[in-house]
RNA sequence: GCCGGGAUGGCGGAACGGUAGACGCAGUAGAUUCAAAAUCUACCGGGGAGACCCGUGCGGGUUCGAAUCCCGCUCCCGGCACCA
């Protein structure tokens, strides 16, 4: 073959135009925009529909790297699933209200500026709106929306108010979790070690009557993942934090009469219980303590108080408490015990007050130790001398043999002694007595959802003096939230000193009345949206309930996994609910879940201005075009794993395109050879890429699926030539390649596609399906074992039978010399990929 | 402590139980160039001149054959954690 490189007699290649993707990528946006290709259907059920949903972003104003990594890929799952047949719906919008926003306008107002989270949210909206554009991604903009909205949050003034009717939501005075930077209280899913999830300040405990939904209703209910295509991870985290415990619910008396509830997961070691400890905030703390320790208990509640929900729990700290002066009588015997208050016992678990039993649970041994409680083992390990609660150093929480313990001495007991073990047979024993009874507790706490906060739904419920608690009139919504504010350089809700909105009419009594000004949590705006995109715009309710038969669940649901509990799990409640409320028949949002992992900066740690190792989506996409940014980062790595950016990565890539369009624009070297085995090879390599990119976007791995397009790039161009280029297989090898290449590179797949007048939009073609015969090869590979070893390898015709192969083995000179040592023992063959001779000796 | 997920070249990572390291980055050599960039070609786990040998966190096992399956560890990442 003449090359130009050596031979200076040969022509010289011609090349077509350079690939400009910042000229192309404009263009086919532009295109796609005008001819709607994006506007989905929603009535159409001639295909089988797919709800492609990703988390809807927060309106920060501008798109980082880690947008272009979460949606991108997103996108071209998406448009694959539309190429393979069905009707997709892909949309995006903004999750609006949010503390952000109210910040920047608070720090304006220290400086005596004016800035409006409305009008900033509005703008910042406009702005990313622009800047999704230049993704190339098929989002369906015709059915956007943004939470901050009274189109949208008025809605979710209507399901708080059926949720009230229906007793799911409350309100009540418990300890919560307030945040002394943004001023607000916070729900337990948004402390993250002692501090706010957003704020990073340790939070207090304060003691306010705020509003609830009732999650723990549905504790079981979100413990069962059945039918739930979601990773391991997330579905373990969330089982985690519901926290189920199986035990029993056993009430003491006190000398004086009153009842005492302790939970235990222990029942069989009730006989041990040598104590009883309430928590510093128990309500029967001040009636139990006798006058002779009112002041030491007094002043160990207020201690108790004082110290951070961290400081608390250090496991470093050393177990405090009180003794009340008061006993209570054990119910299975009679017994005396003490009465004791500790902060190592949570008011916020079970009952908040638990029977101690010292040799059987650390917590209680250390107590126990430390005050000079007694120590009496009712379980005795089977194989372990026996235990003496005098000299124990450690509680002994195994197996074992129930003793000291009245009718059960001798009862095998512990955690996996089964249904005929101690425990099961203390609660029957209990229940028949009425002295306790079975009881399943959660670490799960209702979902606190109030905000003393200003941009965010405002809570629809009003205080009457004549009437009380009040809900507003379903009519009335939405119960707007003003936009004439001031706001404080404190830091305070403006609401709280807005008089036209407080004043309100009581709609049971006509009389004066005053508006809730705490605002909902923002997470209440994400538990539904994907509903509303069905029909952002209905104005008659929430839901469109005959999209939502059709369309909901959701199909696939992509997004960061930092909302493994907070948002996915609100999100499952909240379906259930709405199931309740007859909106939908679906208990589940998402059918299929896929999280994706974190960009890094080039030094691998989380990108952040000060850190200076922010890469700008906008500049790459100036600089290599966006299908250049896509492409690199589904190929970075697996995508649930993130990965540190690599400059040079991406340059990889960029190549790669550039050889893709030398691959189809450029003229070919003339000559070459279009006989049946190569063309036989062309056809191989572009089916088999067909296959494998099939698999892996199916199963959204995106990084094999850019390499396997690399692969046939690679094998495309090192047969191309004249000869092949005018035989048929080489159109439909590039027709192959550009189909495969449309949801990872779309404005690419379409311009190359058009260049050569193939038709209509690349996008709008069916997904190639695979030529079985193309991946017949006419030959195959035998690996010939010796012994484990291998020892050769030959290449016989695929249709070759036993006889023949071993014949072929026999002719490779290498494995002759290790077959003359041995003796052939069997042939293993591996239909359609293999042969293997395997030769013992 | 309990639960979940991992560990493969210099790096990111590939491998239905079937020749480990696909694809890419970095690197080496060469072509082109006055030179460089860009591009192209070849090489690119370790040892050995070679035949070969050794290699997927560690120790066993199953199998003709193990990165992959089983048993026992080590370390790393994530979640929960004084939750009775």
């Amino acid at each position: 073959m003449a090359d130009p490189a050596t031979d200076p007699g040969a022509p010289t290649r011609q090349r077509a135009e350079p690939y400009v993707p910042q000229e192309i990528e404009p263009r086919w946006q532009a295109a796609w925009d005008r001819s709607g290709q994006h506007r989905i259907d929603l009535e159409d059920d001639s295909r089988p529909k797919r709800y492609f949903l990703t988390m809807f972003p927060y309106p920060s104003g501008n798109l980082h790297v880690g947008h272009w990594y979460a949606e991108t890929p997103a996108d071209a799952a998406a448009r694959f699933q539309r190429m393979r047949g069905a009707n997709v719906f892909f949309p995006m919008g903004f999750d609006a209200f949010g503390l952000p926003a109210e910040n920047a306008a608070i720090q304006a107002a220290r400086k005596g500026e004016d800035v409006h989270p409305a009008r900033l949210t509005r703008e910042r909206i406009a702005s990313m709106t622009t800047q999704f554009q230049r993704m190339g991604a098929m989002f369906d903009w015709s059915k956007t929306l943004a939470t901050c909205e009274p189109e949208y949050y008025r809605w979710n003034q209507w399901f708080f108010l059926r949720a009230y009717q229906r007793g799911l939501a409350y309100r009540k005075e418990s300890y919560v979790n307030w945040d002394p930077v943004d001023q607000t209280v916070l729900a337990n899913e948004q402390v993250v070690e002692g501090r706010g999830e957003r704020s990073g300040a340790l939070v207090e405990r304060r003691l306010m009557p705020q509003w609830h939904f009732r999650i723990t209703a549905y504790a079981d209910e979100l413990l069962d993942f059945g039918g739930l295509d979601w990773p391991e991870r997330v579905k373990t985290m969330q089982t985690n934090w519901i926290g189920r415990s199986e035990g029993a619910e056993v009430a003491f008396t006190t000398d004086a009469g009153q009842e005492i509830r302790t939970f235990t997961t222990r029942p069989d070691t009730l006989w041990g219980a040598t104590f009883l400890v309430l928590a510093p905030e128990h309500p029967l703390v001040a009636t139990v303590t006798t006058d002779g320790h009112r002041a030491e208990v007094q002043a160990y509640v207020e201690a108790a108080g004082r110290l951070s929900e961290i400081d608390r729990q250090s496991e470093a700290r050393e177990k405090t408490g009180v003794f009340t002066g008061a006993y209570a009588t054990r119910p299975v015997d009679g017994a005396r015990i003490p009465i004791w208050v500790a902060d190592y016992v949570l008011v916020t678990y079970g009952s908040g007050a638990v029977m101690a039993v010292p040799a059987h649970d650390q917590r209680d041994f250390e107590f126990a130790r430390s005050y000079g409680l007694d120590v009496v083992p009712v379980v005795q390990p089977a194989d372990v001398e026996r235990l003496d609660g005098a000299t124990m150093t450690e509680a002994y929480a195994g197996d074992g043999v129930m003793t000291n313990s009245g009718p059960f001495d001798g009862t095998p007991t512990g955690k996996d002694a089964g249904p005929d073990g101690g425990v099961a047979r203390v609660i029957m024993w209990l229940e028949e007595r009425g002295l306790g009874e079975r009881r399943v507790t959660y670490r799960l706490r209702d979902w606190l959802i109030s905000r003393q906060r200003y941009w965010g739904t405002p809570i629809p419920m009003l205080y009457c003096d004549a009437c009380g608690i009040v809900p507003e009139r379903e009519e009335n919504l939405p119960v707007v939230l003003p936009e004439d504010v001031a706001f404080m350089p404190t830091g305070e809700s403006p609401l709280q000193h807005h008089a036209d909105f407080q004043h309100a009419t009581c709609p049971s009594c006509g009389g004066t009345a005053r508006r809730e000004t705490d605002t909902m949590d923002t997470f209440m705006d994400s538990s539904w949206y994907w509903f509303r995109y069905l029909a952002p715009d209905k104005s008659d309710g929430p839901v469109d309930s005959a999209r939502v038969a059709r369309w909901t669940p959701v199909d696939t649901y992509t997004g960061g996994i930092e909302h493994a509990i907070l948002h996915l799990l609100y999100a499952r409640f909240f379906t259930k609910m709405m199931r309740d409320l007859d909106l939908t028949d679906a208990s589940e949002p998402f059918l299929r879940l896929r999280n994706q992992g974190m960009i890094l900066g080039e030094d691998g740690e989380k990108m952040s201005k000060r850190r200076g190792n922010v890469v700008d989506p906008d500049d790459l996409v100036a600089r290599y075009g966006a299908d250049a940014v896509r492409a690199y980062l589904m190929f970075i790595g697996p995508w649930d794993q993130g990965g540190p950016w690599n400059p040079q990565g991406i340059e990889g890539v960029v190549r790669f395109l550039h050889r893709v369009w030398a691959l189809v624009e450029d003229p070919a070297p003339e000559g070459g050879s279009a006989d049946d085995a190569t063309v036989a090879e062309l056809r191989r390599a572009a089916h088999t890429a067909v296959a494998e990119v099939t698999d892996d976007l199916d199963r959204f791995r995106f990084n094999t699926a850019v390499a396997e397009l690399m692969t046939l790039q690679n094998a495309m161009m090192k047969l191309k030539s004249g000869a092949l280029v005018a035989n048929d297989a080489w159109e439909e090898a590039v027709q192959l390649l550009l189909l495969l290449l449309a949801p990872i590179t779309p404005h690419l797949a379409e311009e190359l596609w058009h260049r050569r007048g193939f038709g209509e939009s690349v996008h709008l073609q069916a997904w190639p399906s695979v030529d079985e015969g193309a991946l017949v090869r006419s030959t195959i590979d035998l690996v010939v074992q010796v012994n484990g070893k291998v020892r050769g390898k030959v290449t016989v015709p695929s249709d070759a039978d036993d006889a023949a192969v071993l014949e072929a083995a026999k002719s490779d000179a290498n494995v002759v010399r290790y077959l003359a040592a041995g003796t052939l023992k069997r042939e293993i063959v591996v239909p359609g990929k293999l042969v293997n001779l395997v030769v013992v000796g």
